[in-house]
DNA sequence: CTTGACGGCTAATTCAAATTAGCTTATGAT
DNA sequence: ATCATAAGCTAATTTGAATTAGCCGTCAAG
């Protein structure tokens, strides 16, 4: 990886554990490895680093959204995986996501500092509601419309449904990026949300 | 109002929207409308003011969790009130706790600097995930578990319907944390929210 | 009625962090 | 071969925010 890029990088790990005011140009140059004047041959200044690592966010975050609208607008392709699904592929489904977006890296520093940066503007505000609630809702709507449209469960009020699928799950998660050793004990209690879950909407009410 | 709890209540005001990093000694003396070493006639530096208003925030926290926790453990004085609970009340119940939450000035102050300082230090973090994660299940656990007993609701875990309860609460205050002008979608979804549960769990499954 | 401490002010001072100046070396294109 | 550029360095410089020094008026206790 490049200089320029390494930089992104290292500020992005930095700006996500400390928030972007408590960072020096110094704490970002040291982790990449050179002094803190030359990181001014890559960039402006310390908020175009900002700046470039939220572009660099707002790009994959776009990149996510087109991908998920061609699966997901296309049922046929999740209608086949969703054809015989029971309840634990739901846990799998649930638990997959969440360790996603736990440890994936890039996922989990975006989020963190999104977390410390959201009050700062309102663009920043937007993109975290659009990416961690909005998106989420969306998206997880129409897989579970799909178990829906299958009779594998049961609901009048989708949207409704997926809100009591999804918040738990992103609780928890907020939960571990504050306190990685609740781990284990986030996983368990999420497994058997998805089994209740699963209880409740699996039949009719 | 005298002067030196009057720079807590206007910090706390600045932290929370800008966090403590952002917050310059001079914008806290201008609005408590006097100049920037005044300030230090009533604390040490700035940092002392952080500290401050972390210890009367521990200090309302644990009144609060004494408060509840006497209310909590005698269940003859709860039961009475959920004798003949119904799904409206449930949900006055809900948006009671929601519109509190969201509205009262120091809770919301408070919510809204630790989401923003919780990564700094493991004690925050952990405040952190005991006021907003721990004490409300716990509480809530209490109060979902006395209607169940009452047959009210059916639960084989109230843990877990706890969280489902209280985590769709939880996500929605954070998004109108971030977008105050969200609310009323909120109000509406978490009404729905609520009604649903009530079915969900209103019978046997 | 005077004195001391409380709380305010203005004018420094300090200090740390961001940024700029200007030099050096390597390297790839002409 | 040389020259332009990229990318690094050290040594300033700038800036701005926190803090300190030291002065002054008020007022309540003696």
């Amino acid at each position: 990886m490049d200089t320029k890029q390494r930089i992104l990088d290292e500020a992005l790990t930095l700006f996500s554990e400390k928030g972007y005011a408590n960072v020096f140009v110094n704490d970002i140059a040291e982790k990449v490895g050179i002094k803190a004047p030359s990181l001014y041959k890559h960039y402006k200044n310390k908020q175009a680093i900002f700046d470039a690592i939220i572009a660099e966010m707002n790009h994959r975050f776009e990149q996510q959204a087109h991908t998920l609208s061609i699966n997901g607008t296309d049922p046929t392709a999740d209608a086949e995986v969703y054809k015989n699904m029971d309840e634990d592929h739901l846990v799998k489904l649930g638990t997959d996501l969440f360790t996603y977006y736990l440890h994936d890296s890039y996922t989990k520093r975006f989020r963190k500092m999104l977390t410390l940066e959201q009050f700062q503007d309102e663009d920043l505000a937007k993109v975290y509601s659009k990416q961690y609630f909005d998106m989420p809702l969306t998206y997880q709507g129409m897989l579970l419309g799909l178990l829906v449209a299958q009779g594998f469960l049961v609901a009048d009020d989708v949207p409704v449904m997926t809100l009591q699928f999804y918040a738990p799950i992103y609780m928890l998660l907020t939960v571990c990026d504050r306190e990685p050793e609740r781990e284990q004990e986030a996983l368990k209690l999420m497994e058997k949300h998805i089994r209740q879950f699963d209880k409740l909407y699996g039949r009719n009410f």
